[in-house]
DNA sequence: AACTGCGGTTCCATAATGAGACCGCGAGGG
DNA sequence: CCCTCGCGGTCTCATTATGGAACCGCAGTT
């Protein structure tokens, strides 16, 4: 479908770019967030074509990301717990689009606890031993799936001397 | 440019993915964080074509994610402070990636804190009291820029019955 | 049996993409 | 001064994706 693949790049994010990377597909993951379940729904809501649609909840089974599910006749999409995992990307979105582009209006939308009502703060990048991590510590190094391109790019990096 | 233009939604995410749902703009503020800031460079390292690439880079100087500078002679391009911001929407889609598409041969890039060497903990909502947020608590209600039909939206969301 | 609504598929005109040829300019060499 | 080279693009063209609208099949209604 897409005249490139991400599948074989040795990067994780890149990988995760065949679903993430097309608007269509968060703007569907974002739709059933919002409770909407039903073709027709989606098409009304996105203002999508019915073709293109059709083809992107393909893609979105097949990766897992919703399942169909018929109840009595008609046929619901709904997320699965990938799916659902999205969230945190989703608010990581809406966090820099508040920040950088906020509308004229103000937010439309503001995400909080239902527990206590108090607002979410910004989400925060930390290490294992809960100490907080940004650009000016964020470091990278090669993992056990890293090829040796992967491996040599991540040499050449100096993270110290650019986000500084 | 596009067929669509998220702009006008009242959505910050889908205003967001004017930048952000077209993978060649997330790959190449991902280059950049890499390092990468020649044309040259981008061109071989994502295998992008140049017109395209032209595109990309013009689309993103305009939203003020990356900026160009002239140096003696060549040209440069840097992630501005919007730009850099987006290292936690990446660190997000890194972490699903790793967690549901992990590549067969383990992650190959790890993030860690370079103060200690410890790895990142998965990013986790709180809100602002630093209480933990997830899909089993967290609300949605309509914000200043709200705008009617938003609001009906939200109103009818009933998170507590989908998510648990 | 005819009608309706949902959930698609098919077809066509239009727009975006990828590959590659071409181009302009500044630096460096002879 | 003129030639060449590399960088940073633009232009062109064949291929592919998109949006819109018509069409279709089936389950349930009347």
């Amino acid at each position: 479908m897409e005249r490139v693949t991400f599948e074989e790049r040795n990067c994780s994010v890149a990988r995760s770019l065949d679903i993430l990377g097309d608007w269509w597909n968060v703007l569907i993951v974002l739709e059933s967030m919002w409770g909407t379940s039903r073709f027709d729904d989606y098409q009304k809501h996105l203002k999508i074509s019915k073709g293109i649609l059709s083809k992107r909840l393909k893609l979105l089974q097949e990766h897992e990301v919703l399942h169909k599910v018929s109840i009595n006749g008609g046929s619901e999409y709904r997320l699965t717990e990938k799916g659902l995992d999205l969230y945190v990307v989703v608010q990581a979105i809406l966090q820099w689009g508040d920040k950088w582009n906020p509308p004229a209006e103000g937010c439309p939308v503001v995400p909080f606890n239902r527990d206590n009502d108090a607002e979410l703060a910004p989400l925060e990048l930390r290490d294992i031993q809960g100490l907080p991590v940004t650009l000016k510590n964020l470091g990278l190094r090669p993992g056990p799936g890293a090829n040796a391109n992967t491996r040599l790019r991540l040499e050449s990096l100096s993270f110290r001397d650019k986000y500084r």
